[in-house]
DNA sequence: GTCCTAAATTTTTTT
DNA sequence: AATTTAGGAC
């Protein structure tokens, strides 16, 4: 009986809130102005002894509007730094202290697991202990996960469907390619998950993809491949991420019963970053919102950089007609930059054409311009950025508040190297994530298995891991087995082992393996998921696996694997274990709350903000992005310009832009181009900065450039030298032959100081001090009394 | 079926 | 440059 997603489980009671939805203690019949007075009062309006007009207290004139606005369509235009999170969270805490609304009937929507994190703190800050439960306060994909568990019949799945990552998908998208004959270089698996991904953007199952897209994409290959393999996730009982919000709004569109339940359930809509939301997603509101309108939206046209992903600009900036009588606020003080920075970002955001045109201004007169510097290459770069974060260090800033925003993953490494070397703490933002490891991911894949046996994807994953004997040939035979019956792997092979289709050997080890899942699955309604995983990775011979391998990295990923089952005490029960790996992916942050720099992409950082940003590689190519340019052309570079845009205004007080004349990409030496946006940058508001404080060790570099030279003299002569000459260095270290043994203490140019674990010839494994364990050549340490 | 070597491919951004 | 994939030897 108890529905964990019944819909009306947090009011009161179930009878009662019917009622009480449709008259709520105090409601929308008070003139709004009248209300807030009321509120200011004396707080009348509260509930449960909250203070709702405290909460109005420290809001500016916009803000405080955009938290009174009447119910109805209402945009908040709020630009970088205007406390748009602060308005949304007080708007929804305002409405269920003055009484107008039970947590349980806010729908709040957010892009990004962080962002309905911070809300879910930022309502519950307001409110006190008083009301905890937000239970529909999440993002697009785990909003609409419990919802397609709720109805999944409704599209041919069931409740216990399994989400399917981006690596599984496109493995199989490259087995189809292969059993379909298609050959994988002309279109690659990734070309096709682009196409398949962007029509699930747009909430097209297979028969509505338009025809013409369907016959001329891929040459017809991509409709092809994608009616497959939907029908295959079927048969599976499996959701992709695109599915989950695609297949949300099918239910939602095609049973009006279903959809008057959730549109009277929701009183009050309220959806974070809506520049970024796409088709399905549009529509997937626009459903919900139907009937009473009541949805606020906020957003920033300035700050859209999800393009790629199907974000639709144009829903934030066609706002007012989708919703007749919407409102619109724009919140234009900013908060967080000094004038030179808020300039600097403004002027540069000029060049976009078709924005909505918000003019951000501060009250604040401090601060310093932004600082440009040209660097020699890659290398100098971090170093001296390096440098300053120490000089920071030393002036007792703290290593929280300072940042280094890049274009793309690959820039991050060479900014590691240095912090390793420097001794520098530092953490990467959306960087490796723990349940994207190998050990991690095979070790869900066993509880997959259990939890719903028909996961190939998790069968395929540890059918030999560790070594069962049951390698391609035998998986080649239960594929096709299970295709011709129809079913899925873990069926297949219940049949399979009863003929004589596979050779003895595998056969036994197939059936012995089926039992062992079959067993585990009886085990698994007797204890609790914590026992069985453990049951499960001892039994199965995982742990051992690891356990005799004899690689330096084995220890961590048995560390890693305690990590994990230590971890599944959080939640629970199984099923809501696996859900929350497959939507959240990132491990919750047990960070020490030590002082780090933060490392991380310009995607990753925005809604952050810190004191001291600093943003390198402004170097055409590199950013803006040359693929961004080739695909999306002016679409692109405005997106890219956004991108810049949300880098700057990320900082409080300082901002240090730079580039580099010569620039290694994926072994190749560039001469690389000063990006255009150093040139669109207003002169008044940017210092070209020579390093005048920081000797710089390269001698043979201009170093002249003066504080009154424009920007675009500055970098035209201070990084023109180009690579010749640069390359010699690492020949000089030749090839002496030195014996090393175990427990010798050694050291590394770049990861400094360790000690030998693991001699392998003349590859040594290396226990460093602070860089953790790494493999090396022999020719690259030198021993260290 | 497994292991080793050579070649190809990667690097945009994420739920 | 580094990691993944394919092919070939055993």
């Amino acid at each position: 009986m108890s529905d964990p997603f019944d819909l009306d489980s947090t009011p009161p009671s179930d009878e009662g809130a019917e009622v009480k939805d449709d008259a709520p203690p105090l409601g929308e019949a008070v003139p709004l102005s009248q209300q807030a007075q009321q509120a200011r009062a004396g707080g009348e309006a509260s509930v449960g002894g909250i203070d709702a007009a405290a909460m109005l207290d420290d809001l500016n004139d916009a803000q405080r509007e955009a938290v009174l606005a009447e119910d109805g369509a209402l945009l908040l235009l709020a630009g970088a730094g205007t406390g748009k999170t602060r308005a949304l969270s007080t708007r929804i805490a305002y409405k269920i202290a003055t009484g107008q609304a039970y947590p349980s009937q806010v729908l709040a929507v957010t892009f990004t697991n962080k962002a309905a994190l911070e809300m879910r703190q930022r309502i519950g800050s307001l409110l006190g202990s008083a009301v905890e439960e937000m239970p529909w306060l999440g993002t697009f994909h785990s909003l609409s996960s419990r919802i397609l568990r709720r109805h999944a019949e409704l599209v041919g799945l069931t409740d216990k469907f399994s989400i399917l990552n981006a690596d599984d998908q496109l493995r199989y998208f490259k087995q189809i390619l292969k059993s379909e004959n298609i050959d994988d270089k002309r279109y690659p698996a990734r070309l096709i998950a682009g196409i398949i991904d962007r029509w699930k953007n747009r909430g097209y199952y297979p028969d509505e993809v338009p025809t013409s897209e369907a016959s001329h994409f891929a040459n017809g290959h991509a409709i092809q491949i994608y009616s497959i393999y939907q029908n295959r996730l079927k048969t599976l009982d499996i959701a992709d991420f695109g599915d989950l919000i695609m297949h949300a709004v099918h239910i939602l569109r095609d049973h009006k019963d279903v959809l008057a339940e959730y549109q009277k359930k929701f009183k009050h809509i309220l959806v974070d970053e809506y520049q970024d939301t796409n088709v399905v997603q549009y529509l997937w509101l626009r459903l919900l919102a139907l009937g009473h309108s009541n949805i606020c939206c906020v957003g920033d046209d300035d700050q859209s950089i999800y393009g790629w992903r199907g974000a639709e600009i144009e829903n934030i900036l066609r706002f007012e007609k989708d919703f007749a009588g919407a409102k619109t606020i724009k919140l234009e003080q900013n908060y967080r930059s000094s004038p030179h920075i808020l300039a600097a970002a403004s002027g540069l955001i000029k060049s976009n054409e078709g924005r909505l045109g918000k003019t951000l201004w501060t009250d604040r007169k401090d601060g310093e311009k932004i600082f440009l510097r040209g660097c020699y290459d890659g290398e100098e770069e971090a170093r001296l950025i390096g440098d300053d974060i120490e000089a920071h260090h030393r002036a007792k800033r703290d290593l929280n508040e300072i940042s280094i925003l890049v274009r793309a993953g690959f820039q991050m490494r060479e900014f590691e190297d240095r912090f390793i070397t420097l001794g520098l703490p530092y953490r990467v933002i959306g960087g490796p994530r723990f349940y994207e490891r190998a050990e991690i991911r095979d070790a869900n894949a066993y509880l997959r298995l259990i939890q719903h046996p028909s996961d190939d994807f998790a069968l395929e994953r540890i059918i030999n891991r560790p070594r069962r004997g049951l390698g391609n040939v035998a998986l080649q035979t239960l594929t096709s087995a299970a295709r011709a019956m129809e079913t899925n792997l873990f069926q297949a092979a219940q049949t399979l082992i009863t003929t004589d289709e596979l050779k003895p050997a595998a056969r036994n080890a197939l059936q012995s393996f089926i039992r062992a899942v079959e067993r585990w699955q009886q085990r698994a309604t007797e204890m609790t998921h914590t026992e069985l995983a453990e049951l499960v990775l001892d039994e199965s011979g995982y742990i051992a696996m690891w356990q005799a391998d004899k690689s330096p990295e084995a220890p961590g990923k048995l560390e890693n694997i305690k990590e994990m089952v230590s971890s599944m005490g959080d939640f629970e029960n199984l099923a809501g274990y696996l859900e929350h790996i497959a939507l959240v992916m990132e491990a919750q942050s047990n960070d020490s709350g030590d002082e780090k720099v933060s490392l991380m992409t310009l995607h990753a950082a925005k809604g952050l903000e810190f004191d001291i940003v600093f943003l390198p590689g402004w170097e055409e190519g590199v950013f803006p992005h040359q693929r961004s340019l080739d695909e999306e052309g002016t679409r692109g570079l405005e997106e890219e310009r956004r991108l810049a845009y949300v880098g700057i205004t990320r900082a409080k007080q300082l901002v240090t832009i730079s580039f580099a004349g010569n620039r290694n990409l994926h072994g190749r030496w560039i001469n690389a181009t000063p990006s255009r946006f150093i040139d669109e940058l207003p002169c008044d508001h940017v210092q070209v900065n020579d390093d005048a404080h920081i000797p710089s060790p390269i001698t043979h570099r201009a170093t002249s450039a003066t504080h009154a030279t424009p920007i675009k003299e500055a970098w035209q002569r201070s990084p023109a030298q180009t690579i010749e000459g640069k390359a010699v260095s690492s020949s000089a270290s030749a090839a002496q032959s030195v014996d090393y043994k175990r427990g010798e203490r050694v050291f590394h140019q770049k990861f400094g100081y360790g000690h030998i674990e693991v001699v392998d010839g003349n590859k040594l494994a290396i226990a460093f001090d602070k860089a953790g364990r790494k493999k090396v050549l022999a020719d690259y340490v030198e021993k260290h009394g």
